[in-house]
RNA sequence: GGCUCGUUGGUCAAGCGGUUAAGACUCCGGCCUCUCACGCCGGCAACGGGGGUUCGAUUCCCCCACGAGUCACCA
């Protein structure tokens, strides 16, 4: 069977784009781009109230982004369309129509409160339909509709027996029909419910592989009945493990809103790459063959498989995401680097004229590029920082020397023809040589000075030439003065 | 509560009858080094429990426990 595989994205625009959403859209497209098939976007909006808008924009915006293409779809077109299920109304009553012609539904005029009577409250809601509607007979059914009642329809789902079928992940799996509610079909408003809808479009628009969360699980078997009901051919199934958050408590449930920033935008607006965020999604319950981990989408169109997607849920670790995004940001070539980074140098005196340097003692450290200038804030202003930061047993500093080593450096430095990154080096490797000390205990009072802060991005000879020589050496000499200051006054 | 699914280190996970039970993140050492980071080297840490099947179970079966999902005129 030469049957092309087309999967779809269907989510419902009713927010943002959870990363649950997002990478149960990028396993559909990857499923679609590793068979040459294709990959469509679907709208399905058929709950008007919980509707939020810009929903839609953000999803195309997010696909977008992330490189997530789809070949059909509301704004590309196709020839299956419309795309938004709002635009299809006309499709679905006829649908269910033809199915309580066919004996394999019904229209119910029980009332919402009766139903929810039935329901139960609390702890116990979970009463189902009793079918009072199921066996009305045909007359008074032509009498309530005569009448105007409003009214749904139900598909009848068989009394006796089970319903199998076999996903492409979990295996086979079986549901006594007797568990099986007669679901709706058809709102009282004339729109279809979400598994109606979802059907007949899924079928109208040849989906061959229906790719979901594995909360689907249970109510597979309705969609089978369904596709029965219409003789319709069956999918295949990929049902994907849960993405779970970790709650305040410890324990860990789906991964919501209140697990803090889930969304590919709240993911995004706290600095983390659409590339890493990718990555890292598509190994929360998928995992290749060779356990590799650096994936770009392209890579991951070749080697992804529906056999290597694991069943059980998995937690959603930032940690873990931090490092895909501090490798992917360590990856990147200087200039990347540095134009993307460049926003966030506002402020930092030699940022113009030596952006190289800040971009090499950046580089390495950054793990999402908002952490930019918390790192670098010291440039921008000296903190007011005790003395005892000069002391530092490992490089052999304390107080006294610490004095001596300033008194030499500012000189040094100040005799310096070029303010350059080189020049400062020579100056200091020469000046440490001459001192006969070793390159910490010379180097650890001037970062100190020059930066005021304990623990530094980069070291003293690229703070100073990022300073300026003038900002440079009025740091150095603020540190020395703090030394006498600190010594009691007496001057060396 | 019924039903469905799941259960390998703190997290992501490999494994698909015989292994010293991989790897990654985190954490901890060491090296490198002007601090930190990067990098490199090393370390801590796991098969939920009980029965079977088998010469042999992390791997297959059953039971239990635990966890999750689901039971809407929401998707």
């Amino acid at each position: 069977m030469a049957e092309v595989t087309r999967t779809r994205y269907a989510p419902s625009p009713t927010g943002f784009m959870h990363v649950g959403n997002l990478r149960t859209a990028l396993y559909e497209y990857l499923i679609a781009r590793g068979q040459d098939g294709q990959f469509v976007l679907r709208i399905e909006d058929t709950d008007q109230e919980r509707l939020v808008e810009g929903s839609v924009d953000a999803i195309y915006r997010t696909l977008r982004e992330v490189g997530l293409t789809h070949d059909e779809g509301p704004d590309v077109g196709g020839t299956y369309g419309p795309y938004i299920q709002s635009e299809r109304l006309s499709l679905y009553g006829p649908h269910a129509e033809q199915l309580v012609a066919a004996g394999k539904a019904y229209y119910c005029f029980c009332t919402k409160e009766r139903l929810e009577k039935m329901r139960g409250e609390g702890e116990d809601a979970f009463g189902g339909y009793d079918r009072h509607c199921r066996e009305l007979d045909p007359e008074e059914v032509q009498k309530n509709l005569a009448a105007g009642l409003p009214y749904i329809i139900r598909q009848k789902m068989p009394l006796e027996g089970s319903t199998t079928f076999t996903d492409a992940v979990f295996g086979t799996i079986t549901v006594e029909n007797s568990e099986l509610d007669d679901q709706i079909l058809l709102k009282s408003d004339g729109y279809p419910t979400y598994n109606f809808a979802n059907v007949v479009d899924d079928h109208l628009m040849h989906i061959t592989h229906v790719v979901r969360g594995s909360e689907y699980l249970a109510s597979t078997p309705k969609y089978n009945l369904l596709y029965e009901a219409f003789g319709w051919e069956v999918p295949t199934y990929v049902h994907l493990p849960l993405i779970m958050g970790k709650n305040e408590d410890g324990s860990v449930s789906k991964l919501s809103k209140r697990h803090g920033a889930v969304s590919f935008e709240d993911l995004a607006a706290q600095g983390y790459l659409p590339e890493a965020i990718v990555n890292y999604i598509a190994l929360l319950g998928w995992c290749p063959k060779d356990n590799r981990e650096i994936f770009s989408l392209s890579e991951l169109e070749q080697v992804f498989s529906v056999d290597g997607i694991s069943k059980s849920p998995a937690v959603f670790d930032f940690e873990k995401l931090d490092w895909f995004n501090a490798e992917y940001l360590r990856a990147m070539s200087s200039e990347d680097f540095a134009a993307q980074a460049h926003p966030y140098f506002e402020g930092v005196p030699g940022a113009q004229a030596y952006e190289d340097v800040l971009v090499r003692i950046l580089q390495p450290r950054v793990v999402k590029l908002t952490d930019i200038p918390g790192i670098i804030h010291f440039f921008k202003e000296l903190p007011d920082y005790p003395a005892e930061l000069f002391v530092n047993k490992k490089s052999k500093t304390n107080l006294e020397n610490s004095a001596e080593m300033l008194d030499a450096a500012i000189p040094a430095l100040e005799s310096l023809p070029l303010w350059s990154d080189t020049a400062i080096h020579d100056a200091m490797m020469n000046l440490a040589v001459e001192k006969g000390v070793k390159n910490g205990t010379l180097l650890w009072p001037v970062r100190i000075a020059a930066s005021g802060t304990l623990v530094t991005p980069g070291g003293a000879i690229e703070i100073l030439t990022l300073l300026g020589e003038e900002e440079a050496l009025r740091r150095l000499r603020l540190g020395r003065e703090k030394l006498t200051n600190e010594n009691g006054g007496q001057t060396s």
